[in-house]
DNA sequence: TTTTATGATTGGTTTTATCAATAATGGTGA
DNA sequence: TCACCATTATTGATAAAACCAATCATAAAA
């Protein structure tokens, strides 16, 4: 009369049997006994009426009704696990605040986006910075997490990823690449960039002048797209108005930068554990494909 | 330590729960008591260590949370649904014979297909043969179902679906529609189709002259495409080399005929029962496509 | 053959799910 | 405001089940 309901206890032990190919390994992986997983078998046969495994010799193998229940069950356990984590996460709640340099803003929105679907509950806020204050902040406690951006091999945080800096100038216009160079730069101290752009002019021997210095990128660009001086990126932050320059200009290689995450030294919140989490895996793999 | 497992018992209470609105009425429709059925939601909640439901006066609402893990929950439950059928159905076991005018065997294969995917283990054999024959021999037992053709509102059977008939000449080519028409026959006291075509001849005043006649539409197709005579086929029979005839042609209009599925008399096998309702899925809505 | 590893079986204990009965809650009509 | 009704929560008792520890059975390996 009542619907027919699979027991997914039963399922998951069916599954480690099949993983682990005896009844007395998955009982140890499973941490029941071994009278405990020979019995949950046969329940599952008594409640399909069904043989689901059959016995050559001291090998087990499943017939082949078995091996069908086994595709259903593994589908069926992973949409309960997928369900049970989707409901703890719903768990999570607090408040978050990141902080990232204001030029990266445009590389996180879609992991803003899937972080707010898994953890509604989180109030999360961004705040920009320079990267050398971000990292003072959350040294400070002041913020939970930091994203910045950092020369290669720089202690402390985990690296996300590494990423390759270009020289990038105006797409239709350029200026002249004859000493003194002159360099459109973030406002001094505060820049990683900046920083690696000087060192590598300074190891090539060429001469610079700053010709013109902002807070953000954004400040910059006009300067750039008119030609008046180059400016330094990141392969990603590229945009339709900047232009790359390869080795055939004469400019010094610049070295990689790491994007570096840095924690609050406390130990973290959930919420700071989580985002941090989800920033590793979003971000982590893309840095060959830049 | 152990994984996580939700309980699909419990989770089919919280559908039931919803679609009824009540808790009192969940338990009716699941035979538990309402206190079972109360205390089920309940162990779900300390379970996932969460409130799935509140109360507001007397009416029972649920949380964000609840309304989630009711999606999650009927997603698992209909996956659950599905593995249990699937595996009720390899339990099916036995033979079974169908038959089936020759020239319908081209609309089964995609039936047998599925039914042996859903039931491996029955042994299916079909059989070809006149309708008026196949009949005769459902009736005494010596196949389990027939699928025929005959006139409409024919007694016996279930009528699986309707179908009209057409006129039909060679693509090509076509023979003089003056009387007598020449016809194209199955043989003859066999054949639906032939009863159906004289039938409306006479009632039109039209006079005709049975040209050839097979056993099968196979035999009757090369007489046809050469233009020597005027078939009688299903719309759904129609082949790339058969061209239909309208009202313009001047040949009287043909009724519809019916698809009708026979049993034996005595009670249906399980395997005979699931082929004939497969057969009534499969076949029963295309009628109005044709 | 003895040994060893594995799975099945048995007996006993604990846990759990269920029911029946009862208490609590909130809305409704007098 | 007070009964009254419908619905849900709670309690206590009972029956069932799941589990463990120990034992038995079996087949391969030594």
């Amino acid at each position: 009369m009542r619907a027919p309901t699979l027991d997914l206890t039963l399922l998951r032990t069916l599954v480690a049997i099949s993983d682990t190919g005896s009844v007395t390994a998955a009982a140890k992986r499973l941490a029941y006994t071994q009278s405990t997983v020979s019995m949950q078998l046969q329940r599952l046969e008594t409640q399909l009426a069904l043989r689901l495994h059959e016995r050559e010799g001291r090998r087990l193998r499943f017939t082949s009704e078995g091996e069908r229940l086994l595709t259903h069950a593994r589908r069926l356990l992973a949409l309960n696990d997928e369900a049970w984590s989707d409901m703890q996460a719903r768990q999570v709640t607090g408040d978050l605040t990141l902080g990232i340099p204001e030029d990266y803003a445009s590389l996180l929105p879609s992991v803003f986006a899937y972080f707010n679907q898994l953890y509604p509950s989180v109030g999360l806020t961004v705040i920009c910075g320079t990267s050398a204050h971000l990292v003072e902040q959350v040294k400070a406690a002041e913020i939970d997490l930091a994203l910045v951006t950092r020369q290669r091999n720089s202690p402390g945080g985990e690296v996300i990823r590494r990423e390759p800096l270009v020289w990038a100038v105006g797409i239709n216009q350029q200026p002249l690449l004859s000493d003194p160079i002159p360099l459109a730069l973030y406002s001094p101290g505060a820049d990683v960039f900046r920083e690696v752009a000087e060192q590598s002019l300074q190891a090539a021997g060429r001469t610079w002048r700053v010709a013109y210095t902002s807070q953000s990128m954004a400040g910059l660009a006009p300067i750039v797209t008119a030609g008046l001086a180059v400016v330094v990126v990141t392969r990603s932050m590229l945009t339709p108005s900047l232009r790359p320059l390869d080795e055939s200009s004469g400019m010094p290689a610049l070295p990689l930068i790491e994007l570096a995450l840095h924690r609050a030294p406390h130990r973290p919140s959930e919420p700071a554990r989580r985002l941090g989490e989800l920033i590793r895996e979003q971000l982590a793999a893309p840095s060959q494909a830049l």
